[in-house]
RNA sequence: GCGAUCGUAGCUCAGUUGGUUAGAGCGCCGGUUUGUGGUACCGGAGGUCGGGGGUUCGAGACCCCUCGAUCGCCCCA
């Protein structure tokens, strides 16, 4: 007999358990609770499109695409792919499912997403999102709303020492001149710069900003600013973003290297950082920003639509749930024990009733009978009620002094004669 | 794609410069004790030491390959 290999989990996914479980579903009660706060509609997406759909939002030719996407071809020979993000099919289902009637259209979404890259602390194939998004608004009160939302649901799951980090990229004229400057700058000192910040330099200057090399970050300092091209138009959408989040009390910081890498992006980004030093930054490893998006109101115009100005951003669920602390299971209101064989279907008719009362009731009724009752008492509840037989017949115990003990209390007293 | 560290029981880990039959705690199963009880004690099951090859009289330990995990680089939509 030939013994069966257990086939193994696919490198970089999870199976989510216990208190990691317990802190992602209070991530997306608590996503779930803010979004509707701010009246963001539920969307629920397609975790796969035509590969098309994310290769004209992102690029056709970056690393992103080329490398580092699930996709595949389905038996028509059509190129699919596992959604790396969920704005390029949001977007493309506002194009084709006519959503231009509700704009400005207030989305939110949660759920899986698919990379294909090396696992590391917080980065994983699979991993989840909350997503939000605005479309068909090219207000900057769009860009305020989506950032106040993004702060008060941090504040709500208890996460602390992280900061809004807020960057404009200016409109199209003004990036691809400041974009022109950075080269010609950096272009001066290539020699010194890394290695990799020379090979940026060809690909995506812009990126230069934000290396992490000391050899880069000598430059970085004095290398030209976007302010210095920004037109009047994108300077006074950028006031109006700062000052829209002061009246909303939302605390900011400029931070004038964050970058965007694809063309697509217009105006605002920002990302929600840990302050170094915190334990938010300790927790999180090098995967820093927990939570980061923009103004894109050049994508829908890259999937055929008109030109639509949106913006959005999303959180990986995984890096919240870190933030947010052990949370344990709720404890089960009552415990019911069968103490010996011959009280199991009592004991499974007084669950029933507990639960159609509305109480969490689980059923301990295996294992060495001695030691069920001390099973029962391990096990985080409210309440114990506990089915034997002896010489004066069936007994019952009942166990436990909280406000839900007596409420299951009284609920047994009612039932115990008709079970 | 690149680099570093790691892989011993279900879990967390010990295992000396290579040396007899591979251990502990927790958990699990059973028994004794207690008998309105969260106690204590006894016993048991469970490992081809990730896999393959090599060095050696002898490998959990050393070498090579491989698989996997973790962390970092690149990238980050």
């Amino acid at each position: 007999m030939s013994k069966i290999k257990t086939p193994q989990a696919i490198r970089g996914t999870q199976d989510i358990f216990g208190p990691d479980a317990e802190a992602f579903a209070f991530v997306v009660e608590t996503f779930e609770r803010v979004r509707k706060l701010y009246r963001f509609r539920r969307v629920e997406m397609p975790v796969f499109e035509k590969t098309e759909v994310f290769s004209r939002a992102i690029g056709e030719t970056t690393d992103v695409v080329s490398k580092e996407m699930y996709s595949f071809e389905d038996r028509g020979g059509e190129s699919l792919t596992l959604r790396p993000e969920f704005t390029a099919g949001i977007a493309r289902a506002f194009l084709t499912n006519g959503w231009q009637q509700h704009a400005p259209l207030k989305v939110a979404t949660h759920g899986p997403l698919f990379r294909y890259e090396r696992p590391q602390k917080g980065r994983y194939r699979q991993f989840h999102q909350i997503d939000a998004e605005i479309l068909g608004a090219g207000e900057p009160q769009a860009d305020v709303e989506l950032l106040a939302m993004a702060d008060q649901l941090l504040r709500e799951l208890g996460i602390e020492g992280v900061t809004l980090h807020l960057n404009t990229l200016g409109d199209a004229h003004s990036r691809e001149v400041w974009r022109r400057a950075l080269i010609e700058y950096f272009a001066a000192v290539r020699g010194e710069l890394s290695e990799d910040s020379q090979e940026r330099l060809e690909k995506n200057p812009l990126r230069i900003l934000d290396s992490k090399d000391p050899r880069d970050r000598q430059f970085v300092a004095d290398a030209p600013k976007i302010d210095v091209f920004l037109s009047d138009e994108a300077r006074m959408f950028f006031d109006a973003v700062t000052s829209g989040l002061d009246a909303a009390g939302v605390n900011w910081t400029r931070a004038e290297g964050l970058v965007r890498g694809l063309d697509y992006y217009r105006h605002t980004a920002f990302e929600f950082i840990p302050d170094e030093g915190s334990a938010a930054a300790a927790a999180l490893g090098s995967q820093s920003t927990i939570l980061g998006g923009g103004r894109y109101d050049g994508l829908l115009y890259s999937l055929g639509g008109p030109h639509t100005p949106a913006v959005g951003w999303a959180a990986g669920i995984e890096r919240l749930a870190m933030l947010v602390g052990e949370k344990e299971p709720t404890a089960t209101d009552v415990i019911v024990v069968a103490e010996s064989d011959d009280m199991i279907p009592k004991a499974i008719g007084a669950l029933a009733k507990f639960r159609e009362l509305g109480f969490s009731a689980d059923l301990i009724a295996s294992g060495s009978p001695r030691k069920r009752f001390d099973k029962a008492v391990k096990t985080p509840a409210s309440a114990i009620v506990s089915l034997r037989t002896s010489v004066e017949g069936v007994t019952s115990n009942f166990r436990g002094s909280n406000p839900k003990a007596s409420e299951v209390e009284a609920a047994w007293n009612a039932m115990r004669h008709n079970i």
